[in-house]
DNA sequence: CTGAAAGCGCTTACAG
DNA sequence: CTGAAAGCGCTTACAG
């Protein structure tokens, strides 16, 4: 395989100063075009390849993003996390994924050894809990970080956050259903007391106080298995609940397959409304309403607001909520045409 | 926020020389207890981080691995990489992930990106098509290079495939719907003529051969939506089909949907059997029986396999076809006690 | 067990 | 527009 070749083979070959090579590497305008062409053929034949840690070391940015996220496996994040990642590599950036799993003790290994490879930028879904403040040893290296999704550190000045606006999406939901005349409407789903529980049941109590209805609250894990498992419980011991809001898709989902499993059928005798709009609610049967947060276009929007952060110096607000709508589909308001 | 400290720093704090710091870096068992321990709490208060372009740049391995991904968002894979990549960091590597979405220019461009990158190694679930061979670039440059899930590069001897032994779980498959007195089979999904349809279908096959029955396949996306398409196209057109063997389960769980829909009693009027067995599969209704190739496991043999090449010079055998097994459940033997 | 020295492949002022 | 020189923070023989 032979050595790799070095940017002094280069400017042999092309029979320049090494220190024109790096200038065409940097796309320079010093460099007038017959040189650039011939040291751009030159490494074409050597099959050079530019070295990062070369160029790192004398203080070059890496061009690598960490992006360290709660939960990989659940497509809301997935689609995040693929979508920022396609966005930053469009720019030339490439990233490095970590999923956490939910653990601060390996979110907080992941920060480490992101740092020693001198990602140039972190955008963090962070996990919940965790002794010390997780982002302090960021902090000391001076990377910019975003905090996308989840706010675990209070200092929105130093670590910019971004999310969906969640209330105004459970208000929708809300207003939603008891405008299709639903009065007892329960909400499904979510960790207590987390903050994003309670952004999301926020808009929901809202919407109830403003109708004169009282709320009610299952929580629990945001996944199929917890919904499937309210769906059956519901449908043993609380057949007056009308209607559900449900944390998440996933959620939403799992009570459809219970409520099926039931024979209950949801849309027409029990209406649901999710949240995210995964791509599989459009298709699911029946149809699923949601609370539409577009992961991709989020996912997009951060790392292109995070790009400009690091090429363009222009940090992102402290604050940022993206807005959500609402989807309406079978689940919510089932008709007859629907059949 | 000031300079980073270095390890010249740390040596003049713990009073011995940079050899000695980076000697314990290394771990090496020539510094004794007492001097590392010095050099350790010197660290500590200096706020060190490990530089690693620096480290790279003088020849040591990156501790970075490539994975590259067709499709990211397809749970099967999700599963995969979270697995995989959660066992590299747990030996203490970082990540490089790519989707390249099934694109051969994403794929060349995030391969090169990541060579430059000084990757340790790649693990790649490859796209098909493409102009020239993809992996040319990794063979200049040396790097040990998995192929996993789909073989695009004919030279294994230089690219070790591993993959699941699909053409024994296409053939469970299709042994266990006969079984049920099943005669008209269908096989539901996978781009035609590509190598994992054929190997899916391979099996199947010589099952439904050997029952003396006539094999009959739908080609498509193996998507949810397409599997709801099928069902309903079945539904309408090809009442005398009994059961499908569908490519992955997310067309079975579109199928399912699709059958919901139509209804049509998945498991009683219609059985199924999908391919992958992801998460959702055992909480569906009716719960989905499926060929199981399990990914988190799968993930982890891959990452296993691949640390043994690069730490201890183990190159994996050429082929290596995982057992898979299949799960029976409800869609394909519904019987009454399953109410 | 520890220290002094060279060098990895780049980038960055500084001259010309 | 291009060249010579210094140096980024490590690792690696080589002495001691």
């Amino acid at each position: 395989m032979g050595k790799r070749a070095t940017i002094l083979d280069v400017a042999k070959k092309a029979g320049v100063s090494k220190s024109t090579v790096s200038l065409v590497l940097q796309n320079s305008s010093l460099v007038k075009q017959q040189t650039r062409d011939q040291v751009t053929a030159a490494m074409e034949t050597l099959g050079y390849v530019y070295n990062r840690s070369a160029a790192g070391l004398r203080g070059a940015a890496s061009g690598l993003i960490g992006l360290i996220i709660n939960d990989l496996r659940n497509p809301f994040f997935t689609e995040f996390a693929a979508s920022a990642q396609m966005c930053f590599a469009r720019q030339g950036y490439s990233t490095v994924i970590a999923n956490t799993d939910e653990k601060p003790d390996i979110q907080a290994q992941v920060i480490d050894s992101m740092i020693e490879h001198g990602v140039s930028a972190f955008v963090i879904s962070p996990t919940y809990g965790g002794e010390d403040r997780p982002f302090d040893r960021i902090e000391r290296a001076g990377i910019p970080t975003m905090q996308v999704l989840r706010q675990v550190d209070e200092r929105t000045d130093l670590f910019p956050f971004a999310s969906h606006d969640y209330t105004a999406g459970g208000r929708l939901a809300g207003e939603h259903l008891i405008a299709q005349g639903c009065r007892k409407i329960a909400f499904v789903g979510g960790i207590e007391d987390r903050p994003i529980t309670l952004e999301r049941m926020s808009g929901y109590h809202e919407a109830m106080t403003a109708g004169g209805l009282a709320p009610q609250a299952f929580y629990g894990r945001p996944s199929r298995a917890f919904g499937r498992d309210i769906a059956l419980h519901l449908a043993k011991e609380h057949r007056d609940i009308e209607a559900a809001i449900c944390f998440s898709d996933l959620v939403a989902l799992g009570m459809l397959s219970g409520f099926a499993e039931a024979g209950i059928r949801a849309g027409r005798d029990f209406r649901i409304v999710g949240f995210d709009d995964i791509e599989e609610s459009s298709i699911a049967y029946p149809r699923l309403s949601s609370v539409r947060c577009d992961s991709a276009l989020f996912g997009q929007n951060a790392a292109e607001a995070m790009l400009a952060w690091i090429t363009a110096g222009k940090r992102p607000p402290d604050q940022k909520r993206y807005d959500v709508d609402l989807v309406t589909r079978q689940s919510s308001l089932w008709e007859e045409r629907d059949v």
